[in-house]
DNA sequence: ACAGGTCAAGGATAC
DNA sequence: GTATCCTTGACCTGT
């Protein structure tokens, strides 16, 4: 199975989502600021809903959802979103479209959830993060949140007690929603999968970061191992390409069908795989389209 | 209407 | 310590 990460191209204004500064929030009257705040949330919340429709006519059954549907909200706590009967109201349908339609959902936290950072404020913050990430998870039944290991600051094996540590301390119901992922600079396949061996937590495999920071084993062999993490369940990699070289860190606009066969000759169709390339969709049906076409 | 600069947040790096 | 870049998509401001 094939998906792609939170924007959909092909429902335009639909398959966005708006959002507003903290400095324009700021300038609002008392007044309005809640207003606007809700009413962002809303829309953006209905075209979850409008995304996962389309997602469902298209046979493509893995989405992502983007962590900034509820604006500024690990900044503010004037709205009690997570009890507003509207938000609720909204997120019960996206929850029974997911279930209905069977679509795989899952969310990632971006890069300021840093929980092995040196600084307490930085870990309370990142806890405050999965906490907003975990409420909105509980409404819409979302049971994954992918985390990267984060900070490698005073050596690797530091960075990793310290994330063992952060981890250890998380709420359970928290706990059993986050599995790891290997990242582009600092901790490698290997590093993440041992990471995860220990917390007896699922590991999701990006290939496009194991390209730009490769570890001494080759992949093959680490699959296995990879596949173990899930305990059963279904596991799942991300696959892009880089979009001048093959370890360009940053993302085509498409996935090259070489990238696609090569994960494919990998893992066949035992894991599920999200498509991160900019055209978002467009990518996913790009390669479908290849796929079928080469079956004819 | 459009373009260019900006944004709540962290980390790494260079100085 | 301070400045700057990384990276993303939408906002925001000036024209």
């Amino acid at each position: 199975m094939l998906g792609f990460a939170c924007i959909c191209k092909s429902l335009k204004e639909n398959g966005k989502f708006r959002t507003v500064t903290l400095k324009t929030y700021l300038g609002l009257k008392e007044d309005d600021r809640l207003k606007r705040l809700r009413s962002i949330a809303v829309d953006n919340l209905f075209n979850c809903r409008k995304i996962l429709d389309w997602c469902a006519e298209n046979q493509i059954l893995l989405y992502r959802f983007s962590s900034d549907l509820i604006p500024l909200a690990t900044y503010l706590n004037q709205w009690q979103w997570w009890e507003d009967p509207d938000i609720l109201n909204y997120c019960n349908r996206i929850k029974e479209a997911a279930v209905s339609k069977s679509v795989r959902i899952s969310m990632h936290p971006d890069q300021f959830c840093v929980l092995n950072s040196e600084k307490p404020q930085v870990v309370e913050s990142s806890i405050g993060i999965l906490v907003h990430h975990n409420r909105f998870s509980n409404l819409i039944g979302n049971e994954t949140l992918v985390l990267h290991v984060g900070s490698a600051a005073g050596g690797k094996p530091t960075a990793i007690e310290r994330f063992e540590r952060a981890f250890c301390m998380l709420d359970n119901d928290i706990q059993r929603k986050i599995v790891l992922e290997n990242d582009d600079k600092t901790f490698t396949t290997s590093d993440v999968l041992k990471l995860c061996q220990r917390l007896h937590i699922p590991m999701v495999l990006d290939v496009h970061h194991h390209v730009c920071n490769p570890c001494e084993e080759k992949l093959e062999a680490l699959i296995p191992g990879i596949l173990d993490t899930w305990q059963g369940r279904k596991p799942k990699l991300h696959l892009s390409s880089g979009k001048s070289r093959p370890n360009d860190r940053s993302h085509g606009d498409f996935i090259r069908f070489e990238d696609y066969s090569r994960a494919y000759g990998l893992v066949g169709d035992t894991f599920d795989m999200m498509l991160e390339a900019k055209e978002k969709d467009l990518a996913v049906l790009d390669i479908m389209a290849q796929i079928k076409f080469n079956q004819d």
